[in-house]
DNA sequence: CTGAAAGCGCTTACAG
DNA sequence: CTGAAAGCGCTTACAG
């Protein structure tokens, strides 16, 4: 298993012809007479050579391969759902371009280092919730780039949701059906000083809730709303809703920003032997294929995650392949959608309005 | 975002130093005077210059990353929760070593094809079920690679599960319940031939159910026995099903080699109103988180997959490391447990034994 | 159809 | 503590 020391050079001596022919024989094999290929090929198979692809890279600058830049370690990050759909819409367009995948966690803990040394053509960057530097990073490396769920940044390409939006609805629902004293379950961002400096996902799906708590007078402040802020697993929802269960006014409703942590709320509310909806409404954010199964079924505002690995891929290809820089910065915006089920219901004092 | 053109030479003459002065900033800084170290990062911040990864990968013969190489694309891989998983357990030896991991799926549907391309330091090979020369080929890409789900080699590293053993038990189990007519739904792989060309997991698996059937007099051949291949995937369970379900004689038992077309047999089973365990009992191969949760739950052989997954990458990291090849081939072997649970039962004609 | 030459951008002994 | 030189292995014009 020693290192293989064959090199371009050794096929072109043994079949007695350039390192040029050898090279062709392998990347534009028209070329060459059928003769002196099988030649080459002949001699490559005898030497047991194989080509390196770092020199490769380094001469055609070119990697085929992509790069997703990720928020946490890899097995944490692939404990959530939602990464494996938004993998396999990334995957699609690889495999429709012939390319790889490079999946690259941040390296001694940060984001920020692991950029110079990934080989990649471009980068699809997640869950850059807050920027410490990685964009000034990304644009020194002077390969393209996407953000997805993460800080929106002027002039950055990125594949963006509608979740304000779909927040709102959900919200409005909730109070249409009396609940007033509601809690929000946020991801947790290591972002000091609460929600008002929030960015990225998380502001977004709070201001959705704040504009429609707005028009009933309500706003995060008010002594009936409650934040907290939890990992994004489904530990983080049991976690939360113990912690919500325990204060001496309790929400009527749970609105968590990630369904994986909606799951979690669900199965400690079960341990607890509170019934959803009629103790508690409970609802979630993504739809993933599991919240329908979920007893009772999760509400929750359904996004395109594979769609979204996808679009992001698919940008990354154009300005990849584009000979020079796109004069239109590629902003795309995918709408959601609010699915209303079992788990939420009217307020336990008021019933069905 | 044009490429970036700034090379380790420029950065040298702003700060007025040699090439190497600049790369010992970036690789090892204490042997530069803090003033030298401060000018030259000035130099390249100004300059906005980035490491060429392909340049360094070239020189260092090093490109501190994994490969997993996959049997089929990655999107279709990704639908198996089984993979998301197996990448958990790599990815935690990766975090560990400070390695990036690429997902190396079949170019232009060969796995042979992209073996030459991908730049790692080793590779792990996923589902190799029958070798078309991908091990040649691996073996003259000279650089340590670990067989995981794939068909043995002598000579070869890999990480093996006793599979014989716990399909024995399963099948063993089978029968003391009294059934006598089973069917063996078995993961699709291109052979010709049927079951006796099988390969690789396939063969071991069947391998432990037809020790386990002779003790009983009967074989893979005997008319009561039907064998048949589905795609692993839920819709292949979910034709498999109907397909058994309409021969003449229906089996008591349907012994999955997956749990994810045991999810898609039950699916089938409820919607064509067949009771699991009475009428037919169910069985998969994995354990799954879901396995635990289907209705009733599946009866299953658990095997380690994540476990599979960390030793795989671990021993891929120690033959990277070692200086020289080691002189034991590492075949490790695993586990495997019998899970009793819901999905089976005594055979209907003979109610419990 | 084939070959000689240049160069991709970096790191690593080596010399001072 | 710093610099000049060599070379990692390949591909790509260019000339013939």
């Amino acid at each position: 298993m020693a290192r293989n020391r064959i090199t371009i050079q050794d096929v072109a001596n043994r079949a007695n012809v350039s390192k040029s022919a050898v090279s062709l024989a392998y990347n534009d094999s028209k070329k060459l007479s059928e003769a002196t290929l099988q030649n080459i090929l002949r001699a490559a198979e005898e030497l047991g050579y194989s080509q390196d692809p770092a020199a490769r890279m380094l001469r055609t600058q070119r990697t085929d391969s992509l790069g997703l830049l990720l928020p946490q370690q890899l097995d944490k990050v692939l404990e959530n759902p939602y990464y494996t759909q938004f993998l396999q819409g990334i995957g699609q367009t690889c495999q429709q371009e012939g390319l790889t995948l490079l999946l690259v966690p941040p390296l001694r803990g940060s984001m920020l280092k692991a950029i110079p040394y990934a080989a990649v053509d471009g980068f699809i960057v997640s869950g850059l919730e807050y920027d410490r530097g990685e964009v000034t990073a990304l644009r020194q490396r002077g390969i393209p780039f996407v953000l997805v769920d993460s800080e929106w940044h002027e002039g950055v390409p990125s594949v963006e949701l509608d979740e304000t939006e779909g927040m709102r609805e959900l919200v409005d629902y909730l109070l249409r059906q009396g609940h007033r004293r509601i809690a929000f379950i946020a991801i947790e961002t290591d972002t000091a000083g609460g929600y008002q400096n929030w960015r990225g996902p998380v502001q977004r799906r709070m201001q959705g809730a704040t504009e429609s708590l707005a028009q009933y007078g309500l706003s995060p402040e008010s002594d009936s709303i409650t934040i907290v802020e939890t990992p994004c697993t489904r530990l983080g929802g049991v976690t939360a809703f113990r912690t919500l269960w325990a204060q001496d006014e309790r929400p009527t409703a749970m609105v968590a920003f990630s369904d994986i942590i909606a799951f979690g709320i669900l199965d400690a509310a079960r341990e607890a032997g509170v019934d959803v909806p009629s103790q508690l409404s409970v609802s979630g954010f993504d739809d993933l294929s599991e919240a329908s199964w979920t007893m009772p079924s999760l509400t929750t505002i359904r996004q395109p995650i594979a769609t979204k690995g996808r679009l992001a891929a698919e940008y990354l290809v154009e300005a990849i392949t584009a000979s020079s820089p796109p004069d239109t910065t590629h902003q795309q915006r995918l709408s959601t959608a609010l699915l209303l089920r079992g788990s939420t219901g009217a307020a336990p004092a008021l019933g069905p309005t």
